[in-house]
DNA sequence: AAAAAAATACTGATCGGTTAGTTTTTTCTT
DNA sequence: AAGAAAAAACTAACCGATCAGTATTTTTTT
């Protein structure tokens, strides 16, 4: 891999760690550069802004979370059922292996709510996954698996809903919390609550 | 009311509005005394710190709504699942009222981890809040209400996983989605996934 | 007139970002 | 393969703007 490369990738890493866990605005440049031994002015020679860092992180979220949860589950053999079994179990993997990046959108709605770029990229994303989870729960109910006194949109918004408030309570109790036991509870939960 | 206190109370209000729309750190003294057409000479008449604003809100957070929500709950005539039912409606009904104050901490976790102290206040206020829950849902199962294979602790998480996420999905898209009909919603799924 | 509330004007520190110059890596020439 | 030239990567010092916070003065309330 070019020099380059990598450090674009180390600075991306860095910056995403420190995002999560202190903010956008509550994280500096020097932060940042400081976590990766280099100084200030080599960022620069990467990134034209740090805005430019949180729309790199915002797009690698969409290719690799979003973008392979959507492809993996339509590949996915099965009914609806076992397909959104499989969207939890992908998120759930997904979030053992790369924890911040999981939890990034989550985590920093607020702070992207101060630009309106960032508002409008995270909304897009948002919007994709929605609309997926939704349309696999229109199929359940045309299928008859699923209650069909529930809106598609909304079950869709509750599962996602799940998920994120899942998250953000797993990183308060990190420590303390069994997270193979925890999936399995809000798992449960979810799909006995939306099936006939 | 007297003049000083009614001063403050405009300032706290300012002050929430801003934190959950921008962050903590995305919001200057400036931003808040500039709302309230006060300069920033004149907050420090009323509050030591900026950090003292994010204390206050805490504790109006906890008084306000976490003490109110066990309360009523608590005395609320019926069995658990009648209780369950009344506090996912006091919920509702507070982020109908209060929506700033309601997504006040879910909103702002990230930013508090920067402040060990910060930190510390909030892991104070949800481990109230779920100490709460899970001891109505062990009261569920030993009434034999509630599914016996489900961890109290682990399915009030997941309570307030639901809660927490749906405010966070219902900030992002305020604009096209009925309020009501999302809460029957995730009422239904989440009722539905704890019984037996 | 006394006391409280607010405005004004300021501090030092830190912010994101830029610059000039140095070191390291890559590419080209022989 | 060796060495020169070019390009890329990086540092350190610095910029203006803005940050939280303070000291002092003016205005308002009682």
């Amino acid at each position: 891999m070019k020099q380059s490369k990598k450090t674009e990738t180390i600075i991306l890493q860095a910056a995403l760690e420190l995002f999560v866990r202190k903010g956008y605005h509550g994280t500096s440049i020097n932060d940042i550069m400081k976590k990766v031994n280099f100084t200030k002015g080599a960022l620069y020679a990467h990134f034209k802004s740090k805005s430019e860092l949180l729309f790199k992180i915002i797009e690698e979220f969409k290719t690799k979370y979003i973008d392979q949860l959507i492809k993996t589950t339509t590949e996915h053999k099965g009914d609806t059922i076992e397909k959104l079994n499989y969207a939890l179990s992908f998120n759930s993997e997904f979030a053992l292996k790369n924890p911040d990046l999981c939890v990034f959108l989550t985590f920093m709605t607020t702070e992207l709510n101060s630009n309106i770029d960032f508002q409008y990229a995270l909304k897009a994303v948002y919007r994709t996954y929605m609309n997926f989870i939704s349309s696999l729960i229109s199929q359940g109910i045309r299928q008859g698996i699923i209650k069909n006194d529930l809106d598609p949109d909304l079950a869709a918004l509750t599962f996602m809903a799940i998920h994120d408030g899942s998250l953000h309570q797993w990183v308060l109790n990190r420590e303390h919390l069994d997270g193979r036991e925890y999936v399995r509870t809000f798992r449960t939960i979810f799909m006995k609550g939306i099936t006939k």
